[in-house]
This record gives structure tokens, sequence and C-alpha cells, in this order.
DNA sequence: ATGGATTTTGTACAATTAGGTACAAGTATT
DNA sequence: AATACTTGTACCTAATTGTACAAAATCCAT
């Protein structure tokens, strides 16, 4: 008796959900529905229902969801129930975004060194973090069990540090690089690329 | 005869091609496969080649394709054939990175200002750009007909603004605010939030 | 030059995946 | 007690992806 895969798709939308949850609990309701929800996050109610009952009978016929329980159930179910290390490779301006970024906080993330070949950089301080060099990000990485990195090199250079990430045990990228990284299928990226966001609506325009 | 509807996921898949056939182009190659662009971006070379199809025969057997011309087609698809018009509302980090950012000249945008509701921030000056009043946002975007912004406001003023980008004719929105927004049909959103996009990873971890 | 082997596209067809519809059953409200 | 609300799921439909191959183009050995 194994569990049931879950597909891909409906993972991706568990943030959402978590998301727009967090915002309802914070305007200090304490139960949806289904319908609610999807007029928030832009989704039928049918798809919220069918994606949350993978996982359980997480609600009640005739009132819903308790908001605090779906919302613990969901940190639960993408194991942001506890907080991640991060690392950042890239002082530029995005890495600096990020540094300052205060919305990791409350959603299972900390921010733990930032990484950068520019000796330049290096030594210098962004917020409370001090630039270290790239060349000691592989055993930095191994050494405190990092498994989550934001990647924010320029793209010539995003494939190489990718593989020392992976080399040092990180399973998750997010790519701030315009390039696709080929990794290995044990390692999940996730891409932000402003140009390519565009891109794909401006052919509806 | 109408022209047959072509899927969101095609499109959303596009950019990606278009990205990294502008590397090998610039990297010298003349021609290139459905099975080597799978290889660089990670997806089958049978879809590829159905992705293609959709909009024309662009390859030839045995030879594959025309990096050029794949090139020039793709981006006429996407309508990325011309330089957008972009304005960015928020001058916070996430507007200073975009603000700085090289990697729109090329890839069909501009931008063209940027907004922020802080009057302390008003008249400053961003790289070439200086801070415009919020307030005058709505008719800045309607005189200049521009059809895209990149919204970086705090979450409790995303939805606000957003319905003064919409009305003033703004049709796609690459939102950078950590919340769902609410807009008609007939306008594009496209969201980047580092949070989400990471909780999608960790449940694989 | 030539012919067989190789490469590669575009598409027909099959399989799989994702999403919509509808409703029984439970819960709340009046 | 009747009405309204809401979930979870069975069933159906639509969308997406994978497989396989004919046809065309190229390559290569002689």
């Amino acid at each position: 008796m194994s569990v049931k895969k879950i597909p891909d798709i409906i993972i991706g939308r568990l943030p959402v959900y978590l998301r727009a949850l967090q915002r309802m609990s914070d305007m200090g309701l304490k139960t949806t529905s289904s319908q609610e929800l999807g007029e928030h996050v832009g989704i039928s109610a049918a798809q919220i229902r069918k994606d949350i009952s993978q996982f359980g009978e997480f609600g009640k016929q005739g009132t819903g969801y308790s908001i605090q329980f779906l919302l613990d159930k969901l940190r639960e179910i993408l194991k942001v129930d506890r907080i991640w290390d991060v690392v950042v490779v890239g002082a530029g301006d995005i890495g600096h975004a990020l540094a300052n970024y205060q919305g990791f906080q409350d959603r299972g993330f900390h921010i733990t060194a930032i990484f950068d070949n520019d000796k330049e950089k290096v030594g210098r301080q962004i917020g409370s973090f001090t630039v270290e060099d790239t060349e000691v990000m592989g055993e930095r990485i191994k050494a405190a069990g990092v498994k989550i990195a934001m990647l924010t090199v320029p793209a010539p250079a995003a494939q190489e540090v990718a593989d020392v990430l992976v080399q040092a045990g990180v399973r998750a990228i997010l790519n701030y690089a315009p390039i696709s990284l080929n990794v290995p299928g044990n390692v999940k990226v996730q891409y932000i690329d402003p140009s390519t966001h565009l891109q794909r609506m401006t052919y509806y325009l």
C-alpha cells in the first residue's frame, strides 16, 4: 500500500491556497469554503475541494474548512511547518533585494548566507549579512546541510554555480538567471525570469 | 475558418524556447533539432516539435530548424518582434532591481516610468528614471497607451493599484506582491513570489 | 556519382492527466 | 421540519503528453 502520487500541478497550487488562507486568518476569519477561497485565488471551487481532498477530509459539510486547521495541514504537507535555511548566490541587485526581503520569515525560510565571486564584494555588508566568497560556498553549504539556494548570478555563470550547489547537497534552486539549468532528477528548479514571464503575456495583447 | 486556439500551456513554453535559441545563436550556432533544443530546456523532443508545429512547418527533415528563422517566428508569435513600454509601480528594492536590470532591452521590453506613492521617494532618481507620484500614474499610462506593468508594491496596496492599472488600460501585470489579484478576464497576470516558488519545492525535499 | 544508412520533422493514434458536472450525505440556519 | 449550504467523490469530458512512423533531407562509404 503506497501513498498515491500527488501531481506536481496540485502541489503547485497549494502554496497559493496557503497564502490566501494566511491572509484570511490575518483578517480575523475563522472558516472559509471552497467557494470563497476559489474566488480569492481565481480557481474553481470543485478544483480546490479535489486538491485538498487528496490529503484527507479536512472540511465539514455545511460549514466549510477551519482556516487554522487547513493552514496547519497545508504547512505540514508542503513541509513549511519548519524553517528552512536558504543561501543566496550573487550579491547584485536581486541578491540585495532578497537579503532585505521580510517575506521569508513567516513562510518557512531563513537566509543564512550570501555568496559572490567578486572580490570587491566579498566582505561587504548587506543588511545583517557579510558577503562570502563563492570559493567557500560548497563546503559551507555541506557543513550546514543547506538544501535550498537562490541563484542570482549572471546567466553565463549560472550552470557552473548550479553544479557546485548540487554537488554540495542543494536539492531546490530558485533560479533568477535567465537560462535553463541542467540538474539531476532529484533536484528541483523554479524559474524566475521577468522577461520570460512578460513574454507569456504579450501573446494575448 | 478561424485560427485554432493555442493552449496557454504551449504559449508558456515558447519564451523558454526563445531564450534557449537566443543563447545558441549567441554561441554562433546556425541550426538545431528538437532533440538538441529539448536537452537544453528539459522538455521532450516530441513535445517541442508539436508545440512549434502549431504555428507552421518551420523545420526541415534531416536538418532540423534554422535558429535564426525560428527566433524570428517565435518573436513574431509572442509579439516581441517589437518593443513594449512597461511601467514599474513601487520604488522599493524590487523596483530598483528592475529599473537597473539590463535584461529587458533585447527581449522586447522597455521601462518608461516608475511610480511610488511615498512622497519621500517621489522626485528621486533611480538610474535614469525619476520616481513619479502614483496619483498621476493612471493618466500617464492612458496618455502613453502603456499595456504592461510590473507591480512591486506591498501586498495590502496591490489590489488597489491593480484596479487603477486596469482602469488605465493595462492588460498585462507582472505581480511581485504576494497576493492573488482579482482582474477582468481580458487582463493577464503572472505571479512572482519567491516564497511561493520555494514552497513548490519543499514538498519534494 | 550512387545507394544505403542516418537524421529529423510533422502528425496520426493511443494513453494519460487534468478539469468539469452532478449529487448523496452531512451540517447549519430559520 | 424545511431550507440552504457545503463537502467529497463518482463519473464524464477535455486537454495534454507519449509513441510510432512515413516522408524527406542529409551523410557517408565506396
